[in-house]
DNA sequence: CGGTCTCTTGACCTCTGTCAAGTAGAGTGG
DNA sequence: CCACTCTACTTGACAGAGGTCAAGAGACCG
């Protein structure tokens, strides 16, 4: 446990909670001087599992993770994708076991509070807890978009609506967006995001690089004609809720 | 508005509410004094639209509705599905427009609450606002399950694992299981539950029948051989939270 | 008892999955 | 800098779950 030293991964926290959430300055700094620890792992390492209780709230500082569930036949679906900045367990503050499994996608860097400190944060400031809840149900809010995806739209659709929200994420935290970076996951994983098989997400990737939508070189993949890729994808980025939080 | 008579909707919801949430008797009282109005919606009309700005948080009393969001194909999912008891729209506290849909499945009964007294409540009782937040996370961890299934299972096991679902939700609010009543559901809703067409719903409804986990007469479906559904469907209740709350 | 909405059914089609073999990056060690 | 190895990516042939179309049969409602 070390106390804040004033430029680490609460920054990009703070700036993520801030990008929906207008906060007081002290709330910013009590946010700030939480006091964690640093812990890091390396791409496919369990962060929670299923079944646990948990007594810690990770927040991913750098690189990127999944919440990820599987069926009995051996189905993985990875059902939310955390980007950095995003905290990674409300949940476990307010309800007793965790339903499914956080992985680390890439290799990541985490803050790591005690889920007492940040109760007692969200107990006392009330435009935190607020800022938690709109962070739940912005997540929420994901969610029923990748249920119409993986519902109703294809193969190439759905690739494109990924990628799409993935960039328009990536801006708000001012990580940059995806069109100056690679892509970070592999196909495999792609796959288990959109609900595919790993073949056929080659197939599409280069069916999207056919249409321009997307560059390739080696094994990674960049944005290419962004207006185009919305238009194939039907993106809108309302759902994001990117105006956010009531006044 | 009338205030609370003692036994109506706001009953219903309170039910629900301590489904996952202990609340102290006063917390009680103070929910069922909630002012309020009632309304009647038949089948299919709309309840709050995607884009509005609502300023009411409806309670569902009796029947079922969804939430739904289509492509610019007209491509249409279903989803979250509520039962009696549930609140629609606790969301709106938090976060400015609507991201969906919300439509009457059946014919239903609505308490409608005004956002401002809802409001009030949450922020004077703090084991209220617990609890609307828990019942936030229940419903976004049926989400997650909901993705695997759409992901991940095919067509006999998404059906069957969606009446699984429904028949232990309704067991919660004491409102009885799915196996004493017909699935309120038509095969069109259905399809659009479950990401799949009418007509493969059908052939899916005759064999979830010819293997005697449902039984048909008329129209109606009801529950067969829950165990065998339940074996069908990979269901587990975990994802419920029935146990629910921290203490 | 006529009308309308669901549900059924069969024939055919297509998107995505499966299998299996081959290729090429990226990292490692010499 | 090169060989080696592991993993990820590619590709083609084939299979199958689920979609589409269209017509007909049952339910339920006034």
């Amino acid at each position: 446990m070390n106390a804040s030293t004033g430029h680490d991964g609460l920054d990009v926290f703070l700036r993520k909670l801030l990008s929906h959430s207008p906060l007081p300055t002290d709330d910013q700094a009590a946010i700030r001087a939480l006091p964690h620890s640093v812990r890091h792992l390396d791409a496919n390492n369990y962060i929670l599992r299923e079944g646990d209780q948990s007594g810690v709230c990770p927040i991913l500082c750098s690189g990127f993770a999944y919440r990820q569930k599987s069926t009995r036949e051996g189905g993985r679906q990875i059902v939310a994708l955390k980007i950095p900045g995003d905290a990674l367990d409300f949940q476990s503050m307010y309800v007793r076991t965790i339903d499914h499994n956080l992985q680390a996608l890439t290799a990541v860097d985490l803050v790591i509070v005690a889920l007492g400190d940040f109760e007692k944060l969200v107990g006392d400031r009330p435009a935190i807890a607020r800022a938690v809840i709109v962070d739940i149900l912005i997540e929420a809010s994901i969610g029923r978009e990748w249920l119409l995806n993986l519902g109703r739209r294809n193969a190439l659709s759905r690739l494109a609506h990924l990628l799409c929200e993935l960039h328009y994420r990536l801006l708000d935290t001012r990580s940059g967006g995806l069109d100056a970076r690679d892509v970070p996951m592999t196909q495999e994983q792609l796959a288990d995001l959109l609900g595919l098989t790993p073949v056929h997400i080659n197939r599409t990737v280069k069916e999207l690089e056919r249409r321009g939508a997307v560059v390739r070189q080696g094994r990674g993949i960049r944005l290419g004609d962004i207006p185009q890729l919305r238009l194939l994808a039907d993106f809108s980025d309302t759902y994001l809720h990117r105006d956010a939080g009531v006044p």
